[in-house]
DNA sequence: TTGTATGCGTTATCAT
DNA sequence: ATGATAACGCATACAA
């Protein structure tokens, strides 16, 4: 007895099979080829064909198979990111514009966590790499050698943001943190402030972090002043962490205690000021805080938090629009500088005495 | 003059060429098919064989091409998130444990914003489908009938989050914002509040604002209560918006105005705590607030935000492992319910009187 | 355990 | 302007 089958069948899993271009083109009575071109490069063909082409598409309910077409054509329109965390809100609001921005330019964003760490940073970038991606958006300046060397081996785009690179090593969109933080410190000091604090960011793994706290520094170095021990102190971004800073950062002889707190962000910010509120000091009264980033709340919060404002959005859908130019060939400027801003509101003021 | 040609020479871009798996393989001195299993199914080789082509691959520096591998294999090990915003902090730390979960299981994260619309929602997640994810996350269980059916049509799992249906049509990980909010008002009424208003989210397009809004109206009608005319507010999700909206909902006769203001979410909750300050009225003393999430400002703030706490996290999570057992053909609870609780926090008191 | 052959669905080359 | 047809790089059914 002999056992007869198709020319043709499934091979692997029986798949609840879509439609394909084939059968698109078969109904339409073409050819794959030119049904292929009607639907992708509908200029490119005879009106008539183009539009019982679409008609026999919308009739099948066709969907496209990315993987097909990426695979014949090396062009998969997904850019990636990887950031350290979205759950940090200025860090989400970019993205959030990211994604927006690409996807008005037809591409797909996927996204990975680094947790401040270089190795897994290197890790999803690799995994993106993988899959294809046509460009990656990164943050800050610091990364695992072995990244860039994958990056230029594949000549997959990328832009480093949050920074400003001043020997434009790399393609950036961003600014200066280490000016931004003298800036900043600048304007306590005019204030009259001469004992400092700071609440910083984990400096370890994250370079902004590293170089606003590089500007405080610097700042008050060039007036003679300095971080006395104990006043500067690394912690999480976070508001309860920005609380625990104030403590310890606040202790001491009260005639000792700094005038100024400069938070790493404005979540320690806040934290900073609600500790301040419970230890029974007055924020801009007896403490002057400060933060940087510029969120949402900022603004609201009482009494009002100084921030620098870092257009985190705009850095966002920059980043987009960089990389979707260097895909598609366009012009795209290699290293561009965001305005960041001094905004004051309630939480400073200058000294008594 | 004969034109002889190689029998295989490139064809279309001649692209930065990467090494490929039958490179690896040529390098091992064995079959492209033993060099795809050594890599992907170790246990089902020789440990000499797996060795050699580790060895080989490492050398030639090889990268697998998702693509090919997903346009053979069918499987792309992606999922996708389409989210109202990444803006909201509350989303981002879902989609943030979401990645995190889905990275430990070996899937990437494609995510696309909604802004609310259904329909925006609708193209979102046919982009994703077209991009071959595996899974698909959405928020909420108001989509576009076309979606459901897209989604049945692929045989792609999907869950819907932050809610939790009752009648188990579609699977989902949330809770009852329903009962929720029912919850949170009793616990007002418990108080011996009587005189009430609500900021609410926008109703259209989000099913989880519109839920808390009916949850508030129940819980005051089954003690004869009610919004009055001009005390229930729609505002989108922001700080601003809940300053507005207290404005809006605390005119009139001080004697007539309310005594107890819902929040939509523990934005607009921020929003109606600066407010009222502004407008000298004392939070708990003269009105109480209360807000809905949980986000991680809202222990902090003064007078600390009684709230309804969603585990935004772990909802991510779980959709991570409910998508990943559903495709891997693991068990997957069609339905489970998330834990949501009130905190009690200074934002509220009993009215005077 | 390993090799051989084929097909995944699409785009692009070439000829018409 | 349209149609054959060969890759694209990999994983799998099947034979050995």
């Amino acid at each position: 007895m002999t056992m007869e089958r198709g020319t043709k069948r499934k091979r692997f899993q029986e798949s609840a099979q879509s439609v394909k271009l084939s059968d698109v083109a078969a109904l339409a009575g073409v050819s794959p080829a030119t049904a292929s071109r009607a639907l992708n490069t509908p200029d490119k063909v005879g009106a008539d064909m183009r539009e019982r082409v679409r008609a026999a598409a919308v009739k099948l309910g066709y969907v496209p198979d990315a993987a097909a077409r990426a695979l014949a054509s090396r062009r998969s329109r997904t850019i990636g990111a990887v950031v350290p965390t979205l759950d940090n809100p200025i860090f989400a609001t970019g993205v959030q514009r990211l994604e927006s921005r690409l996807n008005e330019r037809g591409y797909a964003l996927v996204v990975a966590g680094s947790d401040y760490r270089v190795d897994k940073e290197l890790r999803q970038a690799t995994n993106l790499l993988e899959r294809g991606i046509e460009g990656l958006m990164l943050m800050g300046t610091e990364h695992h050698p072995s990244l860039y060397v994958l990056l230029e081996t594949r000549g997959v785009p990328h832009v480093n943001t949050w920074v400003d690179e001043g020997d434009a090593a790399h393609p950036c969109i961003g600014f200066d943190n280490v000016e931004a933080a003298v800036r900043l410190t600048d304007y306590l000091l005019d204030l009259g402030h001469a004992r400092f604090a700071m609440i910083a960011g984990i400096a370890e793994g994250n370079d902004r972090a590293a170089a606003r706290a590089v500007g405080v520094r610097e700042a008050l170095a060039r007036r003679g002043l300095r971080l006395d021990d104990g006043r500067l102190i690394e912690e999480p971004y976070g508001v309860r962490e920005g609380r625990d800073g104030l403590r310890a950062v606040m202790a001491g002889p009260p005639e000792e205690r700094p005038t100024a707190v400069i938070c790493g962000n404005d979540l320690l910010a806040f934290g900073a000021i609600f500790e301040a509120a419970a230890m029974g000091l007055d924020v801009p009264g007896d403490l002057s805080v400060v933060g940087f980033d510029d969120t949402e709340l900022s603004s609201h919060i009482p009494p009002g938090l100084t921030t620098m404002h870092v257009p985190s959005g705009e850095m966002g859908a920059l980043a987009a629009d960089y990389l979707v130019n260097r895909i598609e060939g366009k012009p795209a400027r290699h290293r561009t500088r965001v305005e960041v801003r001094l905004v004051v509101r309630g939480s400073t003021a200058p000294p008594r005495g």
